[in-house]
DNA sequence: CTCAGATCCTGTGCGC
DNA sequence: TGCGCACAGGATCTGA
């Protein structure tokens, strides 16, 4: 479901509900459900987090870490992964954590490809399914030019399976990966090493603003994704030309194509995009 | 190492 | 109305 915009707007409002009241809200227990994510939580250190304080969230690529006095939490929502605040219990709710507010913060997951961990803060330096991460484009400036075309520049894929593996850059899915190959003006099945330099300055200028802008809307709602809130995102408005196949492009009114690249489904207009 | 494809799941929407 | 099938915003594993 989600991508780096999201999961950003998710961990916002997740820090509007958790971090704003005067008093620390801390953990009285966490429960899961008997059917397992992609991972399954040490019971060992689920039953050590009682008592520990909600300190700060942050987003680490498509990832939410809940920080503790001694451990953190780490969130990956998958495709389906949501996070509420609700006492009623619900069809796919998977974790269930009991707050000193009297509130309950729920993780619902119908697909189950989501991660929910918990870790030590020493095990957070080594956490391997952080440790290959690629550059966070928002959040890191080495995310450059310079810096992408060092790693594409001999890679023979899709330049759209590129910018998705989460090795090279992380947040950018299916959706942002279309949109920013549309603003850059490249056809997403060119071979990454068939870029030039200013081609990826362009790329890379593009995958900035398109998720800055779809975090400025809060999030794309294409079919399930809330805010934590509840409410819709509002980028999805703004998509050029993801799930838009056989409409008009926007700029030139060239049919928009689609066609399956690395098995994901993608969008471009063939007017506006060159293979090179 | 790199790459494409399969895989883990459930829900939804479409065509028949 | 009901059924079967294709597809869905991700990451990881396998085998070529």
């Amino acid at each position: 479901m989600p991508e780096l915009p999201e999961v950003e707007t998710i961990k916002r409002g997740l820090e509007n509900i958790l971090l704003q009241s005067r008093d620390k809200i801390h953990i009285l227990k966490i429960e899961t459900s008997s059917l397992r994510l992609r991972n399954s939580v040490r019971r060992s250190q689920l039953n050590k987090v009682g008592g520990q304080s909600l300190l700060n969230l942050t987003r680490k690529a498509k990832y939410i870490v809940f920080e503790l006095n001694d451990f953190c939490l780490i969130s990956h929502l998958g495709m389906t992964g949501s996070w509420r605040i609700e006492k009623d219990l619900r069809n796919h709710d998977h974790v269930r954590i009991f707050l000193s507010n009297n509130e309950i913060l729920t993780y619902n997951d119908p697909r189950r490809f989501g991660v929910f961990d918990v870790v030590t803060k020493r095990e957070l330096e080594h956490y391997p399914r952080f440790t290959a991460l690629g550059l966070d484009p928002i959040l890191d400036s080495r995310f450059n030019g310079e810096y992408l075309f060092a790693q594409i520049r001999k890679r023979f894929s899709p330049i759209k399976s590129l910018i998705m593996n989460q090795q090279i850059v992380v947040g950018v899915g299916n959706i942002y990966a279309s949109e920013a190959l549309y603003l850059a003006g490249i056809h997403p099945l060119t071979f990454a090493a068939n870029l030039t330099r200013v081609q990826v300055d362009i790329l890379v200028s593009a995958i900035k603003e398109v998720l800055f802008d779809a975090i400025v809307c809060g999030g794309s709602t294409v079919s399930d994704y809330r805010q934590t809130s509840g409410s819709s995102g509002d980028a999805q408005n703004f998509l050029f030309v993801y799930g838009k196949s056989k409409e008009n492009c926007f700029y030139c009114e060239a049919i928009i194509q689609s066609q399956v690249i690395v098995g994901r489904n993608s969008f471009w207009c063939p007017e506006c995009q060159s293979l090179m």
